[in-house]
DNA sequence: GTCTATATTGTGATAGAC
DNA sequence: GTCTATCACAATATAGAC
């Protein structure tokens, strides 16, 4: 039933995913041309409409699918059993292993949720992302006096803030400290990791 | 010697690089047009060639501009004499509230630093900088037991990143942490300096 | 120094053949 | 489902009048 000369649609759909995801997390929505992501998908440009209406719904399926990358993995952490301690051992390592094989992802999105802080609305929904049960476990230990009394928040914002910002920033720390060394910072990345979790875990101690 | 229609040249370049400033660093490089630049600034599109050669050299004057607008006042409490202890305090004060008097600048420059990283190059040797003043005043005080033995360039990474990744990412962490209350994330921000130098001093003692 | 007019190229998007 | 051809418009940039 199938011509010679077709192909598996859900082929060339997936082929402009992986294209488009590429060109828009380099170049961003407004530095990427439709073009661009035709040459990359080795296609034509109208069969970038065919399958998505128009640029903005493109961009949107590859935001929401980059976006939610960075949130399962922490999520089976969350609601794991684990002490807090050991959570945020697991995570800052994981999370920042994460970061490392999609080096441009960070500044993609935070200048993305800068641009068009709306599209996190109908993302967010969708990726069931619950802060809250981190926040319990912490308040469970912290009542039972083996943690210091301190706002939950403060600690999620410095995990994500010493994960992501030696990443996002690369080209300007790698530059100013390391005499933009690549191999340098790879490496202070790396041992960074033991140093995040023990700066964090001294500031949560009585 | 004036004539009467003739207005001050030096009025109408510094009204435009306020005015590509504003748009600039709202949109980006590749997200604004001439024609806005000019709109803003109340002028024809013409004279912006005539002042800024092309776009790509008016953007260089707008990031050169911003860029500096973030390292004199570091660098006046990096030459002071005072403890390490007491320049992290007076840093991360004064360094947050430059970032929530200039909320959209974070977001912008971590953008364009990715986009095209060379551009920091020229920037950089005019910014006269001196990270080797903090790092040289923090050896000395650790050599002298009162602080915790450790690379000096991690200091200098969580600080920025705990004062920084909170600004870039408040579209995100509003949403998700204060159900986008702008307000009650406004008061956060706030509290979060005595938080931050508390973390940061914590982090340097033995 | 500032404007109008225009050149030139690039862009997102659609129509229609196959 | 995929292509070619093309539209309609927007973009940067320049020429030239005043």
């Amino acid at each position: 039933m199938v011509k010679s000369h077709e192909v598996d649609p859900t082929m060339t759909e997936s082929r402009i995913m992986e294209a488009a995801r590429k060109v828009f997390i380099l170049h961003g929505f407004e530095g990427t041309t439709m073009q661009q992501i035709a040459d990359q998908a080795g296609i034509n440009k109208s069969l970038l409409h065919y399958y998505f209406r128009n640029k903005e719904k493109l961009f949107e399926s590859v935001f929401a699918f980059a976006f939610r990358q960075f949130v399962p993995q922490i999520q089976d952490i969350l609601v794991s059993h684990a002490t807090v301690t050991e959570k945020i051992e697991r995570m800052v390592s994981e999370y920042m292993d994460l970061l490392l094989k999609n080096e441009i992802l960070p500044a993609f999105i935070l200048h993305e949720i800068n641009r068009n802080p709306d599209r996190l609305y109908a993302i967010m929904q969708n990726t069931g992302l619950d802060v809250n049960m981190f926040v319990h476990s912490f308040r469970v230990e912290m009542e039972q006096n083996k943690l210091r009394p301190m706002d939950p928040r403060h600690l999620i914002v410095n995990m994500l803030a010493l994960c992501v910002f030696p990443v996002a920033a690369r080209p300007l720390v790698q530059r100013v400290l390391f005499s933009n060394d690549t191999e340098l910072y790879n490496r202070f990345l790396q041992e960074r990791k033991k140093e995040v979790a023990r700066f964090i875990i001294q500031s949560i101690q009585v």
